[in-house]
DNA sequence: AGCACGCCGACT
DNA sequence: GTCGGCGTGCTC
C-alpha cells in the first residue's frame, strides 16, 4: 500500500505529495487524513495522508516507509482533505498551509531530536578523540538521553563534533515529532473492583476517623472513578483523608485525563424555545423545509438588528439535530461574548463546543476534540470554526455575514463563506447568511444574480420582535458646530444628551472609530509629521510609556520634546485617541463613571468580559470604545448612543468605505433601545450629506445598496468585478518595480494567450468576459522594515476569467519567482479586503 | 524550509 | 594538508 503525503514543509518545491510505503501493521490503522510522521531527507516531520493506493509514478525501490502514525483518529476528514487542495488552488497558498489551517494549533508539529551514548563504556580509551568530543561523550553518560538543543546549550557550537559522533556511532540520534498539545490531567480517585471492599474497610478504620468513613460511604454509593478535588469538595473536607486511605490501599489515587472545559464553572440556564413572530415564523418554515430536505439551499437571512435572527438559527439548529446532523456557526469574534455562548449552552448544553481565540491552546484543542469524538453536534466559533471535522452537516449559519474578520488576512488568505459554501455543496447542507447590513457581494448573489438562479434565497425581517421601533438617528454636522464656537469634539447636542442619561440613571455607548484618526505627533511650527524611519507611516504616539511607535514593525523612540526639523518645543500628540475621549468627558463631566474599552485595555484574558459584566450591572454610565462596542451587545439601560465621528474610515482609499461606514453605523445604531426603554442615536460628522451616512440615519438599508451599487457598477469593482491583489516588496526599489512589470506582462500575456485559445469556448459564455491588470503602482504604504512595496491588481469579471483568474496569476508569480532573486517578496490576495 | 554535499580561502 | 565559509540542489 502507498500512502501520498504532504509533508510540514511550506515551500514551493515541497508543495505536492510524497510517496511512502504503508508497513503491513499500519494498513488497518492509516487513513486519508492521518496525521503521519515520515522520513524527508535526513529528517523525521510530520504530514498528513491524502490518498491510499497501490500504485505509485516512483520507483519503488526508492520509496521511504511511514515512520508512524501520531493520532489514534485522523485529525482530518477525506472532506477536509479535499478542501485543502481546493483552498491552495482558489487562494494560491500552500497545500499544507490550508490543512494546517485546519487544525487546532496545538497539532502544530514541534520536532525534537535526542541524543544519547551509544553503550555504557564508549568513550572509555578514545584518544583520537578530540577533548571537547570526550566531555561531550561523558557528560551524555552521565545524563542519559537529552534533547539536541540541551546538549548544544551545554556545548555551544559543538555541531560539528555531535554530526562526527554521530557518524562514528558512538552517539545514536533518535527524531522526534511531537504536538504541541499537554494532556490535561487531574488526580482521580479509583475504588477498588468491586466496591465492596469497602465494607470491609469500613470495618477496620478507626472509629476516630469520621471523614475517612464518609469517604468510603460515599465510594460506595457512587463508585465510579471521581476527581479528587471534585470529592473533597462534595464532602467538605481536604485531600488528606483521602490519601490516607490512599495509602492503606483500600482506593487508588491516579492522575486520569480530562477533557478542559473553559465553561466549566458555569452554570447555563436551560432555555426553551421561544413563541416566534408570523415573520419570524414564515422565515423559520422555508429553512426547516431546505434542512429537511437533505439538498443544498443557501439563504441571506436579511433582518433588521433585533428581528430574532438567534432564536430562528436556534429552532433550525434543533431541526437539524432531530435529523442527526451537525450545525456549525460562525459568529464574529468581537460579538462571541458570554452572552452569546449562553443563548447556545442554555439550549443545547453539552453538545455545544465553543471556538474562538481567547482559548488557550489546551482548551481549543479539547474542544476541538468534542467536535472530532462526535460528542459535540454544534459548534459556535469564529472564522476557523468553519473548518470543523464534523461528517453529516446539517446547516451552516453565518451571523453578521458582513463583517470583515470572515477574511483571514494571513495565508491562507480564505474567506469563511467561501469555505461555507464549499462546505454546504458537499454535504447537502444549508447555508443561512445573517445579516442586518448584508455584504453587497451577497446583496447581489441574492437580488442580481449573473445568469439564471439566484444563488441565494432572501428571507427577510423587517420588524423588531415586540414591535419596538428602531431608534432615531440625529445627525450633527461638526463643521456648523465649529463655526459657532464650539471646539470640543462633543457637540451641544451629544453633551446634553450624555448629562440628561447621568442625571435619570440611564446608560451612553460612545463610539470612537480610531482607524484613520490615530494618534500621531506633529509639530505645530512647522508641520512635520514624526515617521518611522523604517516604513512609510507615521508613529503613533503611546501616552503611558511616553514613546512613539510603528504599527508595523515595532520601531519605537522616546517622545519627541521638541521637533526634530525646526528644533521649536511645540511639538504634540494629534487625533482623537479614546484616552483623549475618556479625557474630555471626565473635565466635562467630573465623577462620570467611564468604561474605556479598545486595545490597550482588553488585551489581558478576561479583561473584555469583565468590563462589558462591570457596564452591564450598572456600574459605569458610559461605555466608551472602537468598533468592539459597537457590534452584538445588547444593555436594556442604554438608551443612547454617541458616534464622535462617523466619518473616519470613509476617507480611506479603500473602495468599500462607504459600505464599512454604513454598517458600522447601522450596528452601533441598533445598540440603543433594544429593551423597554426608548433609544436616541447622535451621530457627528463632517459629512452629512454623504449617502452613506443619510441611509444609515435613516435605517434605510436599500437606500443605500442601491446608490453603492451604481458607483461600484460605475466604477468596475466587485461585487461587478472580483479582484487580486499581488503585492510586491524588495529592498531594491528598482528590482521590486521591475518584478512587477514582470508579473503584470506576464498576466496580460497568459490570458490573452488564453484567450485566443478558447475562442469557441468564448462564443459560448453568455457573459462578457474580460481580465485586466491595474499597475504596477506603489502600494499605500510604499515601505515597511526597509522594504520598499509595489502592487498589481488583477481586475476581472466573465465565468471564463473567474474559473482561470487565480491559476493565471499564479503561473506570472512564479515567472517573477524564477528570476531567482532571494530578496524578492510575493503575496497574493485573492479577493482582498486590505488593500494596503 | 532544512540539510547534505561540494568547492574555495585561512589556518595548525 | 584540514577546517569551515556559504552557494546548489534535493527531499518519496
Amino acid at each position: 500500500m502507498i500512502a501520498s503525503v504532504i509533508v510540514d514543509v511550506a515551500a514551493k518545491q515541497t508543495d505536492r505529495p510524497f510517496d511512502y510505503l504503508v508497513p503491513e501493521g499500519m494498513r488497518e490503522w492509516i487513513e486519508v487524513g492521518s496525521r503521519v510522521a515520515v522520513p524527508f531527507g535526513s529528517r523525521l516531520i510530520q504530514g498528513f495522508v491524502v490518498a491510499l493506493s497501490d500504485t505509485t509514478e516512483m520507483e519503488r525501490s526508492r520509496l521511504r516507509a511511514v515512520d508512524h502514525i501520531l493520532d489514534i483518529q485522523p485529525p482530518l476528514t477525506e472532506e477536509l482533505v479535499r478542501l485543502g487542495r481546493w483552498m491552495s488552488e482558489r487562494y494560491l497558498c500552500r497545500e499544507i498551509t490550508a490543512l494546517t489551517a485546519m487544525l487546532p494549533a496545538a497539532l502544530k508539529a514541534k520536532y525534537d531530536r535526542v541524543l544519547a551514548c551509544a553503550s555504557a563504556d564508549v568513550g572509555k580509551d578514545r584518544g583520537d578523540l578530540s577533548d571537547r568530543a570526550q566531555s561531550i561523550l561523558a557528560w551524555l553518560t552521565e545524563h542519559g538521553p537529552v534533547s539536541r538543543d540541551r546538549v548544544l546549550e551545554q556545548f555551544p557550537r559543538s555541531e560539528s563534533e555531535l554530526k562526527h559522533l554521530v557518524r562514528e556511532g558512538l552517539i545514536v540520534e533518535q527524531q522526534l515529532v511531537k504536538d504541541r498539545l499537554q494532556v490535561k490531567k487531574v488526580l482521580t480517585v479509583y475504588p477498588p473492583e468491586p466496591p465492596e471492599k469497602l465494607e470491609e474497610a469500613l470495618t477496620q478504620l478507626s472509629a476516630r476517623a469520621v471523614k475517612q468513613q464518609e469517604v468510603l460511604r460515599y465510594l460506595l454509593e457512587h463508585p465510579e472513578p471521581i476527581p479528587m478535588t471534585e470529592l473533597a469538595a462534595v464532602l467538605n473536607t481536604t485531600s488528606s483523608a483521602i490519601k490516607a486511605l490512599a495509602e492503606k490501599g483500600w482506593i487508588a489515587i491516579r492522575p486520569a485525563e480530562v477533557l478542559r472545559d473553559p465553561y466549566k464553572d458555569r452554570q447555563f440556564k436551560r432555555s426553551k424555545p421561544l413563541p416566534l413572530t408570523e415573520a419570524q415564523q414564515q422565515v423559520f418554515s422555508r429553512i426547516r423545509e431546505a434542512v429537511e430536505s437533505g439538498k443544498r439551499h443557501a439563504y441571506l437571512l436579511h433582518g433588521v438588528t433585533g428581528s430574532g435572527k438567534t432564536e430562528i438559527y436556534l429552532q433550525a439548529i434543533a431541526r437539524c439535530l432531530e435529523l442527526g446532523r451537525e450545525a456549525i456557526v460562525l459568529v464574529p469574534e468581537i460579538s462571541l461574548t458570554p452572552q452569546m455562548v449562553e443563548r447556545f449552552k442554555g439550549r443545547f448544553g453539552d453538545l455545544v463546543a465553543v471556538m474562538h481565540s481567547r482559548l488557550s491552546h489546551g482548551e481549543r484543542y479539547d474542544e476541538w476534540r468534542k467536535v472530532q469524538t462526535a460528542e459535540a453536534k454544534v459548534v459556535v466559533g469564529a472564522r476557523s470554526a468553519v473548518f470543523a471535522p464534523f461528517r453529516n452537516i446539517g446547516m451552516i449559519i453565518i451571523d453578521e455575514e458582513h463583517e470583515t474578520s470572515y477574511k483571514q488576512e494571513e495565508s491562507p488568505k480564505y474567506h469563511a463563506r467561501d469555505i461555507a459554501m464549499w462546505r454546504v455543496e458537499q454535504h447537502g447542507a444549508t447555508l443561512i447568511l445573517g445579516s442586518a447590513t448584508p455584504s453587497l457581494e451577497t446583496w447581489r448573489a441574492a437580488i442580481e444574480p449573473l445568469s439564471g438562479e439566484p444563488e441565494l434565497i432572501r428571507l427577510a425581517l423587517t420588524e423588531r420582535v415586540a414591535g419596538r421601533p428602531l431608534p432615531p438617528v440625529t445627525l450633527v454636522d461638526m463643521r456648523e458646530e465649529l463655526h459657532s464656537g464650539n471646539r470640543s469634539m462633543f457637540s451641544r447636542r451629544l453633551r446634553e444628551a450624555i448629562e440628561e442619561r447621568v442625571r435619570c440613571g440611564e446608560q451612553t455607548i460612545l463610539l470612537l472609530n480610531r482607524r484613520g484618526y490615530s494618534t500621531f505627533v506633529m509639530c505645530r511650527s512647522c508641520g512635520h509629521v514624526c515617521q518611522c524611519p523604517h516604513c512609510d507611516i507615521s508613529l503613533t504616539y503611546h501616552r503611558y510609556t511616553r514613546t512613539m511607535r510603528c504599527h508595523y514593525c515595532g520601531y519605537g523612540e522616546r517622545e519627541a520634546l521638541q521637533c526634530p526639523q525646526c528644533e521649536s518645543p511645540h511639538i504634540r500628540f494629534f487625533g482623537t485617541g479614546t484616552q483623549r475621549v475618556e479625557e474630555e468627558l471626565v473635565k466635562l463631566y467630573p465623577g462620570i463613571r467611564v468604561i474605556r474599552m479598545d486595545v490597550d485595555t482588553t488585551t489581558e484574558k478576561g479583561s473584555h468580559e469583565k468590563w462589558l459584566r462591570m457596564f452591564r450591572e450598572r456600574r459605569a454610565d458610559v461605555l466608551l470604545g472602537t468598533q468592539m462596542v459597537a457590534k452584538g451587545l445588547d444593555f436594556p439601560y442604554v438608551t443612547l448612543v454617541g458616534v464622535i465621528a462617523a466619518d473616519s474610515i470613509l476617507r480611506l482609499p479603500d473602495f468599500r468605505a462607504a459600505e464599512r461606514t454604513f454598517q458600522l453605523l447601522t450596528q452601533v445604531a441598533g445598540r440603543a433601545g433594544r429593551h423597554d426603554l426608548p433609544g436616541e442615536v447622535i451621530v457627528q460628522t463632517y459629512a452629512p450629506e454623504h449617502y452613506s451616512i443619510v441611509s444609515a440615519s435613516r435605517h434605510d438599508y436599500e437606500m443605500f445598496t442601491q446608490r453603492e451599487l451604481m458607483e461600484r457598477r460605475a466604477l468596475g469593482y466587485p461585487p461587478y468585478s472580483r479582484l487580486i491583489l499581488i503585492t510586491l516588496s524588495h529592498p531594491d526599489l528598482t528590482k521590486v518595480m521591475k518584478a512587477g512589470e514582470t508579473v503584470a506582462q506576464a498576466i496580460k500575456r497568459i490570458w490573452k494567450r488564453q484567450w485566443d485559445e478558447q475562442a469557441v469556448y468564448r462564443m459560448q459564455q453568455t457573459a462578457d468576459n474580460e481580465l485586466t491588470v491595474l499597475g504596477p503602482v506603489t502600494s499605500p504604504i510604499p515601505r515597511i522594515k526597509d522594504r520598499y512595496r509595489f502592487q498589481c491588481m488583477v481586475k476581472y469579471r466573465g465565468d471564463a476569467a473567474s474559473a482561470s483568474a487565480p491559476a493565471i496569476v499564479k503561473l506570472a508569480v512564479e515567472e517573477a519567482e524564477r528570476g531567482g532573486d532571494p530578496e524578492l517578496q510575493l503575496a497574493v490576495d485573492v479577493d482582498p479586503y486590505m488593500m494596503m
